[in-house]
DNA sequence: AATGAATGAGAATTCATTCAT
DNA sequence: GATGAATGAATTCTCATTCAT
């Protein structure tokens, strides 16, 4: 007795969930989203949407999964890579990522950080968020660290500590961003400023 | 014609409430805290909660606002004295205050980001987290305009410029400690780099 | 030890609560006045109100009652006097009085049928409604019977229908009128067509 | 793809709490009656009755609306019919209807009064007594029209006052129904002299 | 007498999750 | 597998009434 339904398509049907869902938690956030709402924006039965997941933060969780795997291969692919400048490689781990609130505001950012920051008592939830955490460190600091042993960062300053302080900015902007608006912000400028300070402790130029 | 209790009684009272909420809303959390945990926490009844406070969000706004104001009349306070050294002024503004995570968790910060994150689709609450940006901005932009003129600082940047980004580092610092634990995050290494950073911004020594 | 307060006192006191609770409840309705409204109105403390009313229904009752002696003093008065039409005296009794909707909505009739029409399953409530009812009845048809025995209306009709009649009939305009603003009523037409019923069945003219 | 349960078992369940909350209506009273009592009287759970209907307001409306179609249908039926007698359509259409206080008290006739009286402030709601209202009214003024038309009735008053002069009586009557027992109220005496006052207006015999 | 703080019962509403079909 | 009706726990909020001072 063959499956009713192929293989394929409950992938199908599963990834057209979290392609709404995305949508759905990017437009209320992660606390004010509904089951409801993700059933109506998947077209998607209630029973059938718990078929493929469990409840809310399992489906957040499966997005979140799938952009750290992004996150993982990219770094992979970027290091094998033969990296002309790791300074061009860093700015732009940084401001393609969505880790820097860039001028779109259809992000995920926002209710990534209200997931991690409302789900902070949970011993679940904080795993996550410590997987979220090193995944970028290991990103960062694998750029800094292959810069520095390249000769074309200096060495002055441990990469993991520097590493920290770039997710530490990241996150900041990337939490003004999400509660005011771009105009309130001077991004560019602070922008600037940092990649002036990144210079300095990396020895750049 | 006197009432029955004194004014000082109710202010008592209600000082009490806001003591108890400032608890619970570190133990659990914005969303996570009810009115019912509020109750409990204060030996308050029901009704007598609803007589202080219309909701959950009017108490937190109301110790939200409390901060602030303790906020101003200290920058106040500080901008009037003689300022010997604006840059430890600005060390102590930055580390003594809650916007930078401080040892011990016992602190409203991770509440306050939930607050405002989770609300930043509500006018009211963006109003809210406006007003504390616009706030910190006045407080550290203000100390170091001063001591740019009094030649403490050097002008390259625009004070402004720098409080923001002291703004964004320090919500960054607060997040990342508010999902991991202190051993996760070399606070003290972090925040060293950072001192220097402002150093060489600031042109101080 | 004689009254700190003078008894005047207390009855101004109590005229005055009852004063403002009719205008709130000509504003809200009766279901929808609370104590607290009436508090606010009448300028008296919670402890105050309940002093002079064990509960709204009290507050209530109380104008009714007034309203009612008003209405069995004028009864008297009127049919202590000489008489010089019946038919007039008629007309200014059901014109003249609330039970007639006039032209100003700053009435308490809509309150008065809300009153009853919510309480009627209230064995307290219903007494005070027979009351009401047999108050009209007896008022209307005291006028008719002595018209009737003055030789100024035909007895071809029971007073006491006749009376009921235009009772219904006028608490039905007080009905309609309560939900339905005057444009709507042509309310003068209406009472045109019922003054010529009357003069028929009573044989007026 | 199909439905868990058919359309119409949905429709029956539906037909089922309205006719409970019908009971519970008739039984309680609009203000009076909860969303628990028609939950118990309909053994549907919390969630199940919300899942039909918004609020008590919006039970109520729905049965209000089918009431007002029947209505509405039976007169498109009736004016279609070969009318041989508009007198006894006339009176049938009075005296059938629950606008007239039947001999059973099982009627929602005093809920409504309720409803419209105590909303009389709700714009919403002053808009379905403005439904009611119109909807009898052209009932009501449809038979006269008609009757006149065919030199059945006489044309001394305009139909559209009379149709309103028997709207209000009959609300009056509703209305002193619902707050005393039938034996206080000579219902039939009152009925009969109506009776003739209608025959008398619009020239029957 | 007067005050108004405090109480708590009760009503409304939402939503995650289950389960019969 | 899919459906969506049904459940009920959890929460918010209101208000009449009491009572210590």
């Amino acid at each position: 007795m063959s499956p009713k339904v192929s293989k394929e398509h409950k992938e199908q049907r599963r990834a057209n969930i979290l392609n709404a869902a995305k949508d759905v938690f990017i437009e209320h956030g992660y606390e004010h989203t509904t089951m409801k709402h993700i059933m109506d924006a998947a077209n998607v039965s209630r029973g059938g949407l718990y078929q493929y997941f469990l409840n809310k933060e399992d489906v957040f969780e499966t997005i979140l999964e799938e952009d750290l795997q992004l996150n993982l291969n990219e770094l992979e692919e970027v290091l094998r890579e033969k990296v002309h400048s790791h300074w061009d490689l860093l700015l732009e781990t940084i401001y393609g990522e969505e880790r820097q609130p860039n001028d779109d505001m259809n992000s995920l950012a926002p209710s990534k950080l209200e997931f991690f920051i409302t789900g902070r008592n949970d011993k679940r939830r904080r795993e996550f968020g410590k997987a979220r955490y090193y995944n970028g460190l290991k990103l960062y600091s694998a750029i800094i660290e292959q810069g520095q042993q390249k000769g074309e960062f200096c060495t002055k300053f441990d990469s993991d500590i520097i590493a920290r302080s770039i997710i530490a900015f990241i996150d900041g902007l990337a939490f003004d961003h999400s509660i005011l608006p771009k105009e309130d912000l001077k991004m560019k400028q602070q922008s600037a400023l940092f990649r002036d300070y990144l210079k300095t402790i990396l020895g750049v130029e």
